[in-house]
DNA sequence: TTTCAGGTACGAATCTCGTCGTACCTGCAG
DNA sequence: CTGCAGGTACGACGAGATTCGTACCTGAAA
């Protein structure tokens, strides 16, 4: 209810609901694997869905506190908070890069 | 698609999905809160929802492979799959267990 | 045996979510 | 300026999720 904060990191809610579905966790679980934490376009994840659908998934980790989006009118950047999701939820990012390398 | 094995650990996508919601997010925190891992009945809880929709939520956290239900035909029991689930998942009770503690 | 609380099964109402179509804006390359 | 790729806004549709009503089963107590 209201406006999302967006800002900070949001509830435990908000950010399973986020990580649920599976091109979300891909895309954090490329963020988290990457250890450099540099910049990315949207396009880098190539993710099998219409650029509608992808504006509205990354719409969904930016309001969920995991990621960092940077407007340049044209394009986009996308970066990861590892930071902040270290701090308020650590060892998240575990999780999701210990599935995406099996089991 | 076909059965869920609700045997064994499901994949992240499945374990978010029921962790997304209070309810059974409440529930896996207070087992995960409760170190002595005894059986506990379902009515423990205090959910604020009918028994028939208590009865939805057990199922979902079951077959998400996060806790273990027992029939006595008349009554039910639960226990949380401690181990399992810091075998497959480290770090996810943590994560439950520090956020009803506030922030 | 009768009664009753605890649970389940099935179905319906409602809501949310993931996806896309159409239309529009923005900045860069010709 | 024109064209074009990258992004967004709004609306719509289908699928799934949450909740409950009704009906029924199970085991223990009276």
């Amino acid at each position: 209810m209201s406006a999302p904060p967006e800002d900070d990191a949001a509830d435990l809610g908000t950010v399973f609901r986020a990580l649920a579905d599976e091109h979300r966790r891909t895309v954090i679980a490329e963020l988290a694997a990457d250890g450099s934490d540099g910049e990315r376009t949207c396009n880098s994840f190539d993710l099998p869905v219409s650029k509608q659908t992808q504006t509205h998934h990354f719409r969904v980790l930016r309001e969920a506190g995991l990621i960092h989006e940077i407007n340049y009118g044209n394009r986009k950047g996308i970066r990861l908070r590892r930071a902040e999701i270290n701090r308020r939820l650590p060892g998240l990012l575990d999780l999701l890069t210990a599935e995406r390398r099996g089991t």
